[in-house]
DNA sequence: CGGCGCGATGTTCACGTGAACAATGCCTGG
DNA sequence: CCAGGCATTGTTCACGTGAACATCGCGCCG
């Protein structure tokens, strides 16, 4: 196969430029149309759709032919007709703050292939700066786009807190968010995970754990810190007070050096591995021997975690499980035709155990 | 605003189903056409078409009574009647083998962000797996989606050493690539890049430097080793022999172990910061000291590379630039309905000093 | 005072596809 | 040998939009 058989916007390779029709000087004709492979393959456009789309009874050299026309004029069906015939894109749209944190673009990404393996495009809709306005312009730009469906990948309370709710007859599929009573959400386990933390290091003997929060503004952030008071008052541990990140490594740095000066501090859950990252620097700059002095767990395992110094003990999010339920769930609601059916959808998450936890040294 | 507006796939609040028309027991009709507007407000759909775009021509109370019509029954204009009217569909078709790298998940948002100013979406085309027929399914797979041009975010030689080039008439940007004499290429200059790294340890007073390469099929990595080689030469330096890795930190952490045991080794070169990690925690367990011992230098400026230890001195890449230019690139060409310009677009980088870089010891 | 021009609105049609229905021709059973 | 049936192919039309052209009515100018 040979990728100019695409032809997306040329001109057939013959030149053949419809000059009889219509468009005086306007807009040229670009693309092969069904009927420009139905005059050249001598039958009608209707045989044309039907070999395109795999139909059964059509005569075999009659397919034969349709097919040679078709690689000669190197015909491709034109998706924004079908997509008018049929009243649907084939095409999920997915609405983001920002691509930048692992946890996101990890989740598109799975998103995506999923969704191709279905046979639906995504369209991205980022929103770079979550102000209400940028909130507004994109779901409208996402009325105005070709999609069948929606997934919103943010903290939907930050749309509720405005004057802003989803529609309710839209197929929605919402992740990071406790929504679930109105909407159809997939996360991963954010409790189960902050738990899994905050007991291993108990487990280890360590007396308390402090924790470092992402923004406030994050709902996954919320339920971590949330899990992890929850999980130290259950074991009659004291709660040390929140310190708080925005999931950068500078601001885990920045907390890491309020920390280093806490005396009884021997053990850290980080919201995110960035922000273990940069506590580990102000540990180590501050001469804590992690984890000899002090233990430090994150959140997400990203691939770089492995190689901190020390190898960080973190929770495994499985942002590809995340992405494929996500697809699976606004497929069904497209395919059942239904309404979004409200609920929870919860990844479990794993504990990896690496070099920065031990038992309190002292 | 409510979103309720939004009305994708909703019926209108009214429950207008148009009961006559053809379609017996088939697809429900469910959105709200110019037509459904036009009777309600009492004009022709002509001129709900004219309200819709914004024509001037049209008697201020007649627009106001369209608007309301509008309104009321949540109507939102049908992209695909759009696409197929204009012969365009405002989308810019994204490809690349994988979100999970810093650098094309920064790209591909400023692509997302940039296409959306400018009106545009994005969709994205991932390829899980770089296999000769993932590549061309994915290409077929464009040929059928809905978008006026690609970017191609990828090396074009794993294309092009197949039996597969792209078709000359389609507007094509390609990031990552050398092929500037006959695609229209926007890429960071990464010899540039690769040149400032050595340069800036060979001032330092190191002999030499060595370098760790990201995959062989890298275009990218390609150029940095090459620039490295090259500057190493014109200065008169021994060339050390070249180091492989994978882009990711366990790569470089094996690449590093290696390393370690080199007596002469005072000044590495890492193709990117993942991989600086992975030297960076194999030099800290064998006990040589950066920067006093050996010096590192890294690629990218990851967020995260601040708060390494010590904090990486590294080559800025500027990413939201690129995607800028990559849009640029394809508007015009969609604009001026020219063919892909041939030539090579270079997006400057500049070199972070940060604490992983110093004269050598001895 | 009548015709002309122009602004506002309506009508028609094509964009490319595919479902529904119609037509054609061949084969088989009575 | 003819009718009926089936396999194959053709014809018509609607999907929702917007350009091109047609029409209508009003005000202005000669």
């Amino acid at each position: 196969m040979d990728l100019h058989d695409l032809n997306l916007q040329a001109p057939p390779p013959g030149g053949a430029q419809r000059g009889g029709s219509g468009i005086p000087g306007g807009r040229r004709k670009q693309r092969v149309s069904m009927a420009d492979v139905a005059k050249l393959a001598g039958v009608s456009s209707q045989t044309v759709s039907r070999v395109s789309n795999g139909h059964p009874g059509v005569f075999g050299g009659t397919r034969e032919q349709v097919l040679a026309a078709m690689r000669t004029l190197g015909y491709r069906p034109n998706s924004a007709a079908r997509a008018l015939r049929y009243g649907q894109f084939n095409t999920i749209g997915v609405i983001l703050f920002s691509l930048a944190s692992t946890g996101n673009s990890r989740t598109v990404e799975a998103i995506a292939t999923q969704a191709a393996a279905e046979g639906y495009g995504i369209t991205l809709i980022p929103i770079d700066v979550p102000t209400q306005d940028n909130v507004l312009g994109a779901f409208t730009r996402m009325g105005e786009l070709a999609v069948d469906a929606v997934i919103v990948i943010m903290e939907i309370h930050l749309l509720d807190s405005g004057r802003v709710t989803l529609p309710p007859g839209v197929h929605v599929v919402v992740v990071d968010s406790d929504a679930g009573d109105r909407y159809s959400v997939v996360d991963t386990d954010q409790a189960e995970g902050a738990r899994l933390a905050v007991r291993h290091l108990l487990a280890l003997g360590h007396q308390t754990v402090w924790h470092l929060t992402g923004p406030h503004s994050s709902f996954a952030s919320q339920r971590r810190a949330e899990a992890w008071r929850r999980t130290l008052r259950e074991a009659g541990r004291p709660v040390p007070p929140v310190l708080h990140g925005d999931w950068s490594a500078d601001s885990g740095y920045a907390a890491g050096l309020a920390l280093a000066e806490e005396p009884g501090c021997t053990a850290v859950f980080a919201a995110n591995d960035q922000m273990a990252l940069g506590l580990l620097r102000a540990f180590h700059e501050h001469g804590r021997a992690v984890p000899e002095d002090i233990s430090v767990v994150g959140f997400d395992d990203i691939p770089d975690s492995s190689c901190f110094i020390p190898p960080l003990t973190t929770v495994h999010q499985d942002f590809a499980e995340v992405g494929r339920r996500c697809v699976q769930g606004v497929l069904r609601q497209i395919r059942e035709g239904g309404e979004a059916r409200p609920g929870t959808d919860l990844v479990p998450t794993r504990l990896v155990t690496r070099a920065s936890t031990a038992p309190p040294g002292r």
